[in-house]
DNA sequence: CTTGATTCCATTGACGCCCAAGATATCCCA
DNA sequence: TGGGATATCTTGGGCGTCAATGGAATCAAG
């Protein structure tokens, strides 16, 4: 698989470490990015990290904007500015800086959360919450789906959210 | 054959492995995914798996909206940060996370009920208590549409809730 | 020389893979 | 049509491999 898929919660040791799951870093090593590219995340208390795909992403979003735009030069500073790339270690770990542990709240153990081209990193308790609020936020979002389905075509977007036909 | 129908109950091994139906293996063989993708249900306490078809309508569904956007982050987070590839063993057996399990309430005893281009995980008791109810509903729902005429849409239902008789 | 960082090595436990057997349904043939 | 042989499926268990984690050793830099 090529893309980042479930979720993950792993300890950080003495030092700091934490290994990256093993099925995020077979997606790495595909992707061919050498080290881990990771950003605070810009409105969540949680890092996204990834390699060339989500490198990729943010360079297209910047394209969007103007060159010396002031939209662009404050975009670019909160995604470039404070990225970092994160050395990873033979057995496939990574140590988060001060600066990425404090935006999101990390301590001693993280989830790691994957989003098909990218993944998140959050403090578990954090994420659990965060969670929740996706969860109930798709419910609304399906629910509107439904209705406007009724005019031919979007129907199959709230198939796919509707796991019972009837949702009971 | 290449859709998902009937449904079928199997035991957990000491392991906590379980079977999928032949007839499912045998539809999940042709749509050619390695493994078997599973996410829990939005709405009830049931799993929703497949392959490469389920796949295709959750990042269709992705796609429709740009990246960064909270909607997005939100059915990502929900849908792909929950989801597990599981693997498959030689003997056609998977082995759900706890976090499935817990989702669902599956202990020692799981049904799989068909839905089309996927299919459900239920724990027996629940997916009884389901069924009673949707079969009420759907009466209901026929009485209605005698009445007042079709509206176009909810005769699906009807169809996935009737698992040996029709699609078979 | 001291301190921090990076790499190497070891342990533990989970997971995947192999082989085996019981049960059921299917098919063939008398 | 009945009986037996056969194929398929589900279930059970043993074993090897890999991943996560902890700690030691080596290297670099101040």
């Amino acid at each position: 698989m090529d893309r980042f898929v479930s979720n993950f919660t792993n300890r950080l040791d003495s030092k700091g470490r934490v290994s990256i799951p093993a099925p995020f870093r077979a997606v790495l090593a595909r992707d061919g990015f050498e080290g881990l590219y990771v950003h605070p995340g810009l409105d969540a208390p949680a890092l996204d990290a990834g390699g060339n795909a989500l490198l990729a992403e943010i360079n297209a979003l910047l394209e969007t904007l103007s060159p010396y735009s002031e939209e662009r030069d404050f975009l670019s500073t909160a995604l470039l500015g404070t990225s970092e790339i994160l050395k990873v270690d033979p057995e496939g770990r990574v140590t988060f800086s001060d600066a990425l542990k404090a935006h999101a709240g990390i301590t001693d153990t993280v989830t790691f959360v994957g989003h098909g081209h990218k993944f998140q990193v959050w403090e578990p308790e954090r994420f659990r919450a965060h969670l929740d609020e996706a969860r109930a936020r798709v419910r609304e979002l399906k629910k509107n789906l439904g209705r406007s389905g009724a005019n031919g075509s979007p129907v199959r977007s709230a198939t796919s959210l509707s796991p019972g036909a009837s949702g009971a």
